[in-house]
RNA sequence: GACCUCGUAGCUCAGCUGGUAGAGCAUCUGACUUUUAAUCAGGGGGUCGCGGGUUCAAAUCCCGCCGAGGUCACCA
């Protein structure tokens, strides 16, 4: 049995037609190029005053995969990344070859045709071939003729078909890059430089998470996928690289999955020198509100059945204050960690022994008010217990200048004045390492070289971190993350020769 | 990791309290030819996710496994 190519009667014969055509027409596959003058939607805009019937005297080169054919090959449909375009070949003007090449063209070929424009009586721009080459022949069908693909799974498993038959996933996965584009372009445009720094760490810091594992040969030495940029991107504005920095890239984290969670997921993180958390604040509503008006043209977007409105400013509330307005209590009041917890049971919020009172309150925001904040919201004054890379008020001791946004129930950006202070940061990480955290959970390492780094003197600023993904479903009305991830992480499909073993 | 739901033709889906496996599209053959998901007639295509059990009889009931979705936990 063949491991690749599906037994089904279908792939035999188009495997047979593409021997006939390499017979007949030489090989396809050897073509390496094929000169288009047009893309759909040009063809469709430069020929628009066409009347129907009417015919141009202008001949173009168009290219796509077959979506449609009908009438025996009269009239076929095809699809280029800028849309759909009728091909017409008059069965009266038909040389014998082309007529040949016509019968063993199939849904999914690509193809490239010449011809000149016309619109037909029916109101379709249509090109009226005078060439036709096929550039490469589709061995596996197409799934689906017209609806795109319902089935979930084979969706994400089978990408590329996917797009080719689902226009929604085109749009959704174009806008998603779109985005990120823009952002760029947006931050650039203010004078940021676009850094990277290492994926693989040998202390997986920045925030808490749990990494995935490697291994370097010629080093013998466990590293780790980064869980966030944010120690390195620090180190290069300490150095003096730029006053204003930022990094698109990947993190990977070895957590559940969920609508909003894949293991890959990407971040944007962005570094100002001296301004505050917020700036940041005002930052993260020109960015979110500048994409949503490029690539919706409008500051409220539909999400499910709900309406976000992105228009700035949004509304900063403290922590607690929402704990409070949500569940009447008031955990400044309980100041002490065994108060607190015996509070938040009270409300339903049953948590394990040996939590600190930030790790509390966090919890309690978590359970109690995250999933109300639908409209955009900066929520501020968060612990500094929960907030180790960040500095704390000189006049608040326990409150971090923090805050993190939230959208639709979920956390999409976290940004605070960066904490420069050596002795400080040391005594912070000492205190994380102590705090409880999961059982099977090893101890928060201490990234001395960061210290060592601030030690060196870092200058005040600002730091902020977006959900790239998270944003790009916000944008596009994507209930899970995997419509804006173009390979979501799946479990492989075991043969059934594995399965033998 | 736990719980709930799902897995039937290439795709989208029917298939009731167990009784010979179905439709539309795709595909093939023929007809027709300025169509728009072309139309008309006919044909082929199934280990009903995999394995076991109950039964005269299993797509259907039971158990296990694989995969997926959802909820929870962890987290962004």
């Amino acid at each position: 049995m063949d491991l690749v190519f599906s037994s089904r009667e279908e792939t035999s014969r188009r495997l047979a037609r593409l021997d006939e055509i390499t017979a007949k027409f030489g090989n396809p596959f050897f073509i390496t190029k094929f000169e288009k003058t047009h893309s759909a939607e040009n063809i469709k805009k430069e020929f628009s005053a066409l009347n129907p019937g009417e015919t141009s005297g202008k001949s173009v080169s168009v290219a796509g995969r077959i979506m449609s054919i009908r009438n025996n090959g009269m009239f076929i449909d095809i699809l280029d990344d800028s849309g759909r375009l009728q091909i017409f070949h008059n069965i009266k003007t038909l040389d014998v070859a082309r007529a040949d090449l016509l019968k063993l063209l199939d849904l999914g070929d690509i193809i490239g045709v010449s011809g000149l424009v016309r619109r037909t009586p029916r109101g379709e721009i249509t090109v009226d071939a005078e060439s036709l080459t096929i550039l490469s022949k589709a061995v596996e069908p197409p799934p689906a003729k017209f609806h795109g693909l319902k089935d979930i799974e084979f969706r994400f498993r089978h990408r590329e078909q996917d797009l080719a038959v689902t226009e929604k996933t085109r749009n959704t996965l174009r806008k998603r890059y779109q985005m990120i584009s823009y952002i760029r372009r947006y931050l650039e445009d203010s004078g940021f430089l676009e850094v990277e720094t290492p994926m693989m760490h040998t202390i997986a810091g920045g925030t808490i998470a749990k990494p995935f594992l490697t291994h370097h040969e010629a080093l013998d030495m466990t590293l780790y996928m980064r869980i966030a940029p944010e120690l390195f991107l620090k180190r290069l504005a300490i150095g003096g690289i730029s006053e204003k920095i930022f990094e698109i890239n990947r993190c990977f984290r070895n957590e559940g999955l969920s609508p909003k969670h894949n293991p890959e997921f990407t971040s944007i993180e962005i570094y100002q020198c001296y301004v505050d958390f917020t700036s940041m604040i005002e930052l993260t509503e020109q960015i979110v509100s500048h994409v949503a008006m490029k690539l919706n043209g409008t500051m409220k977007l539909p999400f499910g059945d709900k309406e976000i409105d992105f228009t700035p400013p949004w509304p900063r509330k403290g922590m607690t204050e929402l704990i409070r307005e949500v569940t009447k209590l008031d955990l400044d009041k309980f100041p002490n960690a065994d108060d607190a917890l015996r509070e938040a049971k009270k409300i339903g919020v049953l948590l394990e022994d040996g939590l600190c009172w930030g790790q509390i309150v966090e919890a309690v925001f978590g359970k109690k008010v995250e999933h109300t904040l639908i409209q955009p919201t900066h929520v501020i004054d968060l612990p500094k217990e929960i907030s180790p890379l960040a500095k704390a008020w000189p006049d608040r001791p326990n409150v971090a200048q923090r805050f993190e946004t939230y959208i639709n129930g979920w956390e999409l950006a976290n940004a605070f004045s960066e904490l420069n202070d050596p002795r400080e940061q040391k005594a912070r990480f000492l205190e994380q390492a102590e705090q409880k955290r999961g059982p099977d959970d090893p101890p928060h390492p201490i990234d001395a070289d960061f210290i060592r780094a601030l030690a060196f003197g870092m200058p005040p600023m600002g730091g902020l971190g977006i959900g790239i993904d998270r944003l790009a479903m916000l944008m596009t009305d994507s209930p899970t993350i995997r419509d804006v991830i173009a390979f979501p992480t799946m479990r492989p499909i075991v043969g059934k020769e594995a399965a033998e073993d």
